[in-house]
DNA sequence: ACCTGAACACCGTTCAAGT
DNA sequence: ACCTGAACACCGTTCAAGT
């Protein structure tokens, strides 16, 4: 079950005090209906980097956004980096919070990662971060556990499991990031760029730019790595 | 052969003219011995990163390495992301010219993959742009290649090599991708934090912190997904 | 408790001016 | 051709002051 913004667990003091993940330190909550909120701070973050991408997250345009002044922020959050780690889990909460498919345990570990996948491809901005704030909200680490535990009814012991688990995150991470930088470029443009790039990184040339529809190839990428992890585990 | 910086063709007229990438945008080239060149400035851009980290990366830091205004770069670059683009790729250069290894084309293909990763984790800051900045210039591009080469004695058709090398190259940036931002945020030391990312990513607890020992990690993850090819493709 | 407003030390980039 | 220097429109963040 995926945790809300407060921290993983109650305030710990062994953690970092200052510096740190915003998700492990504690928060300030406010008491007042109106005012500022830390959850209408994210809200308006997700609602900027949707609209103008990654590179709007200031904490002026934030502030304007809510028609507050940028200082106002900081009684909420105590740096810009904690509005980017809020808003980048947030994008997964709908994803943590859906049920696991029946079926084989390849169903369950391709439902978690491509549900991760797919909140990343829906909000490019994310992945775009993902290089400098890792991915360790309450959220985030709710899909890892999803993977990981369709992994469980394979059989195969803790080691494998943590290999296997690694490798799809990885993926799916791998993916996400090619295809918001490549966007981010204009690489879904036919360009001589374009071309070059797609021929270098394929092999084939650029039939109508099918090649760049990334969550086909995401999820062709995806079935090859559970047929290794498969014949890993011997089944 | 990894080439040059001066553009993947020679100024191609039908590319964006003044957007895109550095890599396709013609060179002003210096004649002086002394004096700036591009060339000069890649080197203290990489040396300051590799001291300092992605956020030293700004044009008057990178000035002041070379004693020279922030103001004068501007003669070789056209913008900061062009600093950021040649300094990525230079970490490639010297994976981009070894030679390739003889025996089965998992070897090949596993040795194009690691020497992409390694060079990747000796400059994180490298991994930490990937997710702004796609890796297309000539010397990643050269990598590239070389995985889809590794591919070709496989006797898999072009679609199933596309989507192996895909997932090989995406594998390689997420894991990369990871262990950078990781580090950023000090998830190499052993925190409360650091413990419940673990439990949540591999199931395991930390013992002694060897599951944070990234390279060896990255190494299994690829094993599993070349097992997975190597399924795929009925070898 | 929560927000304002001024202030500080930075940024990237443009452009006229020098040589 | 190449670099300087001033200038502009931004940044994140601190902190005293208001209410």
């Amino acid at each position: 079950m995926p945790r809300g913004y407060a921290g993983l667990v109650d305030t710990p003091r062994d953690a970092a005090p200052s510096g740190g993940s915003v998700f492990y330190r504690p928060q300030r909550r406010s008491k007042t209906a109106d005012g500022l909120s830390r959850e209408r701070i994210v809200e308006a973050c997700v609602a900027l980097l949707d609209r103008e991408g990654a590179a709007a997250l200031t904490m002026r345009k934030v502030a304007a956004e809510l028609d507050v002044h940028a200082t106002s922020l900081y009684w909420h959050v105590e740096r810009r980096e904690d509005l980017v780690d809020l808003a980048v889990d947030a994008i997964f909460a709908g994803a943590a919070v859906a049920p696991a498919p029946h079926g084989p345990w390849t169903e369950a570990v391709r439902s978690a990662a491509t549900a991760m996948y797919t909140a990343l491809a829906a909000h490019p901005w994310a992945a775009s971060f993902a290089g400098s704030r890792p991915l360790v909200g309450p959220n985030a680490l709710e899909l890892s556990r999803r993977i990981l535990r369709g992994l469980e009814s394979t059989g195969a012991d803790v080691r494998q499991r943590a290999v296997a688990a690694t490798a799809i995150s990885n993926l799916v991470l791998g993916a996400a990031v090619t295809a918001a930088s490549a966007r981010a470029l204009g690489l879904d443009r036919d360009t001589a760029l374009t071309r070059e790039v797609v021929a270098a990184a394929t092999g084939a040339g650029v039939p109508s730019l099918p090649v760049l529809e990334w969550q086909p190839r995401f999820e062709d990428a995806l079935a090859v790595l559970l047929e290794g992890v498969a014949a890993r585990l011997g089944r």
